[in-house]
DNA sequence: ATAAACCTTGGAGTTAGGTCTAAGGTCAAG
DNA sequence: CTTGACCTTAGACCTAACTCCAAGGTTTAT
């Protein structure tokens, strides 16, 4: 069995960050010690792997936590209920990288335009794109939102 | 002048929000009205425009309000000031991109390898991967933090 | 004159994933 | 028997960018 500060040193985490995830419903230390200390075995640590390998490839807590239950549930799951939550996460990158992607193309777009010199300012092609708006550097993330 | 519901309205965006810009020092009406109405000029519209431009090329608020201070201050700040505000943003997003890709990767990878099946998830290729941890499917974004 | 639609303020709440603090208990070494 | 390293808890704090709320004042239309 381990305490807090030795798993926590073995897999490279906060102990705090060991609390906060008890505290998630994550993972809980499957004994106390008579004086109350959280006493892990190697199935905690196990599972404090799968969350970490789960974080590693792009999934939230929450997220993860829906893994675990499947993990801990197997025989009653079926493959496309995993696969389904790494399709799903899939998909979200994809859309975040797109949005990224966009971002990019506009600075570069406005990085290009502009000479980068130490003369003033005044003129410097990237003030005005923010000024005026070219049809190179759209905004388009800016949705009206609900009102009070 | 427009009144803070006009200037939102236009510009599509919440009144809340042009208040919390105000908060922010990033947006000041330029005058009140005699009730303490926020009264705002056709210049103060061009600056919120300014403002959601660069928040449409990525840039947070902070940022913003560092080239919104070169902006106001044109005279006295040179091209390769802006120039460096987006190059430098331009390699923190792709740095962001780089990593989406590598979860991008390990979660094709897990997807592909996985059957979809309506079987029991016992023998799931992805939740072995994550209980093992493949070679594919590494976690890189763990480092160890500091502690109390 | 009164209701609806507008505006004000200060301050709290949201999300995600921790991180930190204070006040105190436990354990091993010297 | 005391020092230092370890552990406990509840709860506050952090970032970013809003969003919402309550209590109240103003303006406009009927």
């Amino acid at each position: 069995m381990y305490r807090i500060g030795e798993l926590s040193a073995l897999c490279n985490i906060n102990k705090d960050t060991l609390r906060f995830y008890e505290k998630s419903g994550l993972l809980q230390a499957s004994a106390r010690s008579s004086a109350g200390y959280r006493l892990y075995s190697e199935q905690d640590k196990d599972i404090l792997c799968f969350i970490l390998r789960a974080k590693g490839v792009g999934f939230t807590l929450a997220e993860t936590q829906e893994l675990l239950s499947i993990e801990i549930d197997k025989e009653s799951k079926a493959c496309s209920d995993v696969k389904q939550l790494v399709d799903d996460k899939l998909t979200e990158i994809e859309a975040k990288i797109a949005e990224l992607k966009c971002f990019q193309k506009s600075l570069k777009t406005l990085s290009n335009a502009c000479c980068g010199g130490h003369e003033s300012a005044v003129h410097c092609t990237i003030l005005e794109a923010l000024e005026q708006g070219s049809n190179d550097v759209r905004y388009e993330h800016s949705v009206r939102q609900g009102d009070q």
